[in-house]
RNA sequence: GCGCUUGUAGCUCAGUUGGAUAGAGCAUCCGCCUUCUAAGCGGACGGUCGUGGGUUCGACUCCCGCCAAGCGCGCCA
């Protein structure tokens, strides 16, 4: 938008004064206090620096060669070198017709459009998805979503733990011990009700593990029956995801789960092995380090009463299995190979951070040339704690069932509706609910900076005051009861549009680093941007709203403040959307 | 023990290449509904940014030490 047009002025007057320089590192960014003005470039003060010149005599020289007089008001030099550009109105105005033209939404599809995969989600067969799988699932969702609206080709796949040895014992309980009507009935509940009671039964007996271990073997093999109960056990289990991934409106390219890459482990082995870069290690075959990095930052080592061990990824067990290091490998270079991606980025738990490293550095020694083609990426996440700083559990101590959690936000948003709005017809006000609710929960997820753990609170997430959905929600209510009253018209458009009070100008201006927000965003993976840019949005708004009449107003003043209110709305929409959250016309 | 992450107002949290007087909500106190949804808005109060050094014109941000909390250190994922 506009930052970007005086950003390329600013770097063409560089380029005049310092012909050598790298003007590339000259950015404009919005003024973090508007008192100084709307967009601020501090490049010049480093420029200067390095060149040993007085950081104000080059702003001057600079100042001097650029033409921006169109879109700002003089350029004012500040403190030690500061650039400090003040947007004119008019300018402004123009910005703001061409998108109520739908020529934009103040954000530019990427120059250079990549192919991103996004891991996320990845729940568990034959598990119920709890409160943790928030996390992954609303944060990989919502990267997906900003990815695709900056023009990227995004392909999302949902790596779901269909294999391993939990098979064992499930096989086993469902053999001896199923209920076929409690199947029927929550098949997920059932076997988790399998899985407990036959692990409990081998911790106690060894020969019940023994019989377990021998189920696995079985379906390791290719056993006909035992495969089509795991099968079966798959096909329940993507009944119960597809519920939860409807509800929550997120999609998945693919969901190939770990067992699609069985055929590759054995050649994905023999052919670290055949390279030299794993070996066999007491029967195992694993990945050593390689000396390449202190032994502090070496993930291949960890220190045991001081003294540097090796640590190695293991790619094959003693007897013969294969770990999650072999099939995340072979899940890179089907990935590679499939879709040729420029990034391949993994939304899972922080608490897997060293895997990841070490998953990385394997694969750029098993092959180096692919992976200096691809940016592989952790983007991990800290945990969910309850009210009283613990683990978030509930009142019994057992993990939070995700279905249910949906449930009662729903429950709860309906009994603000209803005391709000009590003479909503039912169905409304269920629908209501249901958008304030899932909203309430996913917007409490991303808002947080995504590295630290976050406080669950049902309180604050449906509060209506403060950084929450439900605010965020209700402005765009307001925006529909204005807009509902007074659509905005083909004349409406035709009119001149003349930004005066503080509060309109102040709303238009932030339109204009949507775009940039975005692109942080995506840049540093972190949806929190965006929803403190909505916040900040809906406050502007609010305050607009407040001071500005807008049906009651006249000619150029009405026509500005109805595009104002329009854009707002949409703008809030689409920055919704993204994050996964559904609006509504009334609350 | 080693490693990773975190430490910002009484509480919960933001803080975009290092940038100008560190922000918001809650809580406490005070204002604003014959005006488009008051589920709102305005104001007051509240800070040695864990701590001690260093780099810099400039540090919540970068580097080092220390303190505290959480997590990880399995031929599980």
């Amino acid at each position: 938008m506009l930052h970007l047009t005086l950003q390329a002025r600013l770097q063409a007057a560089v380029r005049t004064v310092l012909p050598d320089a790298d003007a590339a590192t000259v950015l404009v960014r919005p003024c973090p206090d508007a008192r100084h003005g709307d967009y601020q470039s501090n490049a010049l003060i480093a420029l200067a620096k390095q060149r040993k010149l007085n950081p104000r005599q080059l702003a001057e020289q600079v100042k001097a060669a650029l033409d921006v007089a169109e879109i700002c008001e003089a350029v004012d030099i500040a403190g030690p070198g500061f650039l400090n550009f003040r947007v004119r109105p008019t300018a402004l105005a123009a910005t703001l017709l061409a998108a109520a033209r739908g020529e934009h939404l103040f954000y530019a599809p990427a120059a250079q459009p990549r192919t991103v995969v996004i891991d996320f989600s990845s729940p568990n067969v034959a598990k119920p998805m709890h409160v943790g799988h928030i996390r992954s699932t609303g944060i990989g969702d919502a990267l997906q979503r900003i990815f695709r609206l900056l023009g990227h080709r995004v392909i999302s796949d949902n790596h779901i733990g269909d294999w391993g040895t939990q098979f064992g014992k499930l096989l086993l309980g469902w053999k001896q011990i199923l209920n076929r009507e409690a199947l029927a009935a929550d098949a997920i509940a059932e076997l988790e009700r399998l899985y407990k009671v036959i692990n409990a039964e081998c911790d106690a007996s060894p020969a019940r593990l023994e019989e377990a271990k021998h189920e696995l073997v079985k379906l390791q093999a290719g056993d006909a029956e035992n495969c089509s109960v795991w099968q079966e056990m798959i096909r329940v289990s993507q009944v119960q995801f597809d519920a939860i991934y409807g509800r929550l409106g997120v999609k998945f390219d693919h969901a190939l789960g770990e067992s699609f890459y069985n055929p590759q482990l054995g050649p994905v082995v023999e052919d670290l092995l055949a390279r030299g870069i794993a070996r066999e290690s007491e029967g195992a075959v694993g990945v050593f380090s390689d000396g390449s990095l202190p032994p502090k930052q070496d993930p291949f080592l960890v220190n045991r009463d001081g003294e540097w061990i090796a640590d190695p990824a293991l790619v094959r067990k003693s007897d013969g299995g294969f770990n999650y290091m072999t099939t995340d490998l072979a899940t890179i270079d089907y990935r590679l190979k499939t879709w040729a991606p420029a990034e391949i980025v993994y939304v899972v738990d922080d608490r897997q951070a060293p895997h990841f490293k070490k998953l990385f550095l394997t694969f750029a020694r098993w092959q180096p040339e692919a992976a200096a083609k691809v940016k592989l990426v952790h983007v991990g996440f800290g945990k969910i704690l309850g009210e009283d700083g613990k683990p978030f559990k509930t009142r019994s101590g057992d993990t939070v069932k995700l279905g249910e959690l949906l449930d009662e936000a729903e429950e709860r948003a309906l009994k603000v509706v209803t005391e709000k709005n009590p003479d909503l017809p039912v169905v409304e006000r269920k629908e209501i609910a249901r958008i304030v609710g899932l909203g309430a929960v996913k917007y409490a997820d991303l808002l947080p900076n995504r590295q630290s753990d976050y406080q669950f609170s049902w309180d604050k997430m449906l509060a209506l005051q403060g950084n929450t959905a439900p605010y965020l929600l209700y402005a765009y209510t307001r925006v529909r009861s204005v807009l509902r009253k007074q659509e905005v018209t083909a004349g409406d458009q035709g009119l001149e549009i003349k930004l005066v009070a503080a509060e309109e100008l102040a709303l238009a201006k932030h339109f204009l680093n949507f775009g940039l927000v975005l692109e942080a965003a995506a840049e540093e993976y972190r949806p929190n941007f965006l929803c403190n840019y909505l916040y900040d949005l809906a406050g502007l708004f609010a305050r607009f709203y407040e001071n500005c009449p807008v049906l009651k107003a006249e000619g150029a003043e009405r026509a500005t403040r109805l595009l104002l209110c329009d854009l707002t709305g949409r703008v809030l929409k689409q920055g919704l959307e993204v994050l996964g959250i559904q609006t509504t016309d009334q609350m």
